[in-house]
DNA sequence: TTGTACGCGTTATCAA
DNA sequence: TTGATAACGCGTACAA
């Protein structure tokens, strides 16, 4: 194995003798130690800068019980969605002092589980953690002892911090936002059918307030499963739907993969988007900028729900209760119109 | 601080005098050292799992020198060639049981020159590192003592490991592509005008030599440059080339992001894609599979990359060389073919 | 204001 | 086959 300790192994010790005082002092210039007299931490930091000297964080790590490291354990990178909210939790926590370690799960339930007992904890301070296959009974039956905050949808029950978007609201106002242009046989894609939890259902349920508020009947066949969120998910139930006869003259896509899936479908089909169907997704990825025809979207607010996470689990970090009174912060989200649901 | 020291701070003593013999005992078990009675062996396992043991990696760390980590710095994860190339070197890391860090860099300058001398470095075992803005005289002012093998595009000089794409005979490959459709005015995007070396300049130098094999003039007014090779800098690009009056039938974008920018101007201004321009990419993203038009790409081998990297990388964190002498690997590329370059 | 000495939890070197 | 014990490099009481 190589060395971890780079800087050709010149220790505080070999600071110290070359500066003539205790490794104290050097510990005390490195650390911004107050009183430290002006003429021997000028002494210290030339001895540092001539040695190039640098902490040994492994040392420091141990000492300290600390790494200031955060983990981030989320689904897949090659999904946009989590792509850009790595991108900017990374961000957040730089400007934190905090490294971000990323840590993908594939969605599989036994991968999710084992993030959470992974040695990887150990040399992690906290955990932004985005399950998706996980439900409440995995979650309590492990009685986690460090700093975790769940991120992106809300395990109800669950004792411990959420940041997540308001789900159900922003369901309802795509929905709505499709209702509002006339479109009456609105589809949705992405269902998960027999869970009882996840953004999946609670999509769902804002799907059908608004439909119901707008006096239209829920519709099963209008409803398309898909398991995995993705574009070639998203394009297979487009399809089924197509297929199997039951009018549609809008879509409302659970993420964004899944809409930019379904326009790709109806582009193959030769369906005009949005004359003949109006599509929007969730999560106001970039590439929904610039899809033909651009997607129209809910934006999450991805770089509030990122800071607004590293903050509490720096909280909890600090603060050293893992187990303190657990917090929700619900994200504001917006309904982004673009060319897929123009009206004409 | 929180501790970082989780499972309720048990620790090898605990283990041992649980299981009634020494700690070195509970480490060889760990550790899978091969002479331990099956007894002994089974008594140990036992006190850890009654104890919820786990080693204290920072505390490995401190003694083994070495942690397990590499580095992974890169521009940008929102930019979606690496995001798909994180999931590889993630997948690929995990294989050989190695976690990544990620670091961006944002292709600034300054940020990149921070990575080679951040702590981080320091934390980890070796870096995987793909430079945009650094050239050869920044990198070898440096005087790196780490193992290191550079990602994605060759820096000429260096005395570094290289996994390198094709860069000069891809762009080759992929204007040929247009010209084989019968194009003749074939422009480009992305170009870094001024640029000694990098990616720019040899995607440049393969265009102009397939126009040069076919015995095209070169002609400045086709190549549009663009520094930031992400959406947004495509479409202005193709917008600039329309506006300019000079007359294109297809376009050679340096990579996908581009080409997605420029699809996004052709079909704002309506013109038709392929029928009246052809477009062409490079790095066959995702996205490309999914576009309207389907993007033809060109697919540098993106799992090959990463799997050949952390083994080079491997290899040299092994071996403790990190200044053995380099290696180079130029990784297979193919052209794909769809509708952004489909033949009428 | 600075120095001494110990402990963080492992792994490695011996010896037994 | 196992055990005692010395590092690894840093932070911090405590002493000076």
């Amino acid at each position: 194995m190589g060395r971890a300790g780079r800087t050709g192994g010149v220790t505080m010790h070999d600071v110290a003798a070359r500066a003539g005082v205790s490794i104290k002092t050097v510990s005390n210039v490195l650390n911004e130690y107050p009183y430290i007299r002006p003429a021997t931490r000028e002494r210290v930091e030339q001895a540092i800068a001539e040695l190039g000297y640098q902490v040994n964080l492994s040392a420091r790590n141990l000492r300290r019980g600390s790494t200031g490291i955060i983990g981030l354990a989320l689904p897949e990178l090659r999904l946009p969605y989590f792509a850009e909210l790595a991108d900017s939790v990374i961000g957040a926590a730089e400007r934190e002092g905090l490294t971000v370690l990323i840590e993908q799960t594939g969605a599989e339930r036994t991968r999710e589980l084992a993030v959470l007992t992974s040695a990887q904890r150990q040399l992690t301070d906290g955990l932004l953690y985005s399950p998706l296959a996980l439900d409440l009974a995995d979650l309590t039956s492990l009685r986690l002892d460090f700093p975790m905050v769940l991120l992106g949808e809300r395990i109800f029950g669950a004792d411990a911090d959420h940041v997540t978007m308001a789900n159900v609201d922003a369901a309802r106002a795509a929905t709505e936002h499709l209702l509002a242009r006339g479109r009456r046989r609105v589809a949705t894609v992405g269902a998960h059918p027999g869970e009882a939890s996840g953004s999946a259902v609670l999509r769902l349920q804002g799907y059908r307030e608004a439909l119901e508020a707008a006096g239209l009947p829920f519709e099963p066949a209008l409803v398309a499963e898909a398991w995995f969120w993705n574009r070639a998910a998203g394009a297979a139930a487009m399809d089924r739907l197509l297929d199997s006869g039951v009018g549609v003259d809008a879509v409302f896509a659970m993420n964004d993969a899944l809409a930019l899936g379904v326009l790709h479908a109806l582009h193959r089909r030769g369906v005009a988007v949005p004359e003949q169907v109006a599509v929007i997704g969730f999560d106001d990825i970039e590439e929904a900028q610039y899809s033909a025809p651009t997607l129209s979207s809910i934006s999450p607010g991805r770089d509030q729900i990122a800071q607004t996470a590293v903050r509490l689990l720096r909280e909890r970090i600090d603060r050293g209760d893992a187990a303190g009174p657990p917090r929700t912060v619900v994200a504001e989200f917006t309904v982004v119109a673009r060319e897929s649901t123009a009206t004409s």
